[in-house]
DNA sequence: ATACTTGCAAATGATTTGCCAGTGT
DNA sequence: ACACTGGCAAATCATTTGCAAGTAT
């Protein structure tokens, strides 16, 4: 939290009670959360329109990321260490986050076929997971 | 084209002019379209409305599928055999179509680790391309 | 003849923008 | 003080839905 706000200082922007309180929602989550969600869980202290534009400003600084796992609203989280990577069954509709270094012998494969480094933070891997694979 | 009328008489679905115009607009298109664009290349004979209920339509009996590439609307194209899946690039923005087996080692790796049949029709793989890489 | 389809208008959901008042530095 | 921010309302973009009239089978 510290580190986030010192972030904010150091690239000359303030450090509001509405910025703040984005923060805290983000750090109390464990999950990505849509705009309207954060909203909510501040008690609606703060409008949707300055959740929007916190969530950018701090995403555009490297603190925040956003993620679409389907058709809903993107859903925000932390960026930075221990971040997570999604797969997310087209059956079943599970949402798995993995740690990135799980995905690594992936990335390495893709680097090898197409020179990408590949990055699974804004779009998921879409598949049928193998308990779906399984069932007729 | 005929293959795709079949497909709908079969379902008990109606051949009608504007499914005709839609169908027509993608098997011309080389690339996905947006619902807008496929409107805007019939001439807009077409209402809008009526071209998202027959791409629902076609999506629904396996004729057609749509992918999100970035943040603008869905892109539709046929589905089927030739089928591609894509690679975007976060920096330039290119897109990159392939065609499915060239991602069979990627959808080999992911199945071997995390058991998904994974598939990247629906949305890409994002990640930085070599070119990009490159660049300081 | 009947049920599926269409166009048109209006509704919805997500996100953005304009503007002026408020506040962090 | 001054520029950055916030709230509020309205705008925008993509997509969906209601409904009465039209058409494929």
């Amino acid at each position: 939290m510290e580190g986030a706000l010192g972030i904010l200082r150091e690239q000359g922007l303030r450090v509001s009670s509405a910025r703040r309180l984005v923060l805290q929602s983000l750090f109390a989550a464990d999950v990505p959360a849509s705009a309207e969600a954060i909203a909510s869980r501040t008690g609606l202290a703060l409008d949707l329109a300055s959740v929007y534009r916190n969530l950018e400003t701090l995403e555009r600084v490297g603190i925040v990321r956003h993620v679409h796992l389907g058709h809903g609203p993107g859903l925000y989280a932390l960026a930075g260490a221990r971040e997570r990577e999604y797969l997310v069954c087209d059956r079943c509709g599970r949402v798995e986050a993995v740690e990135a270094e799980r995905l690594d012998r992936t990335r390495e494969t893709i680097r090898a076929d197409f020179g990408y480094e590949a990055r699974f933070t804004h779009f998921p891997i879409v598949g049928i997971c193998a308990a779906c694979s399984g069932e007729v």
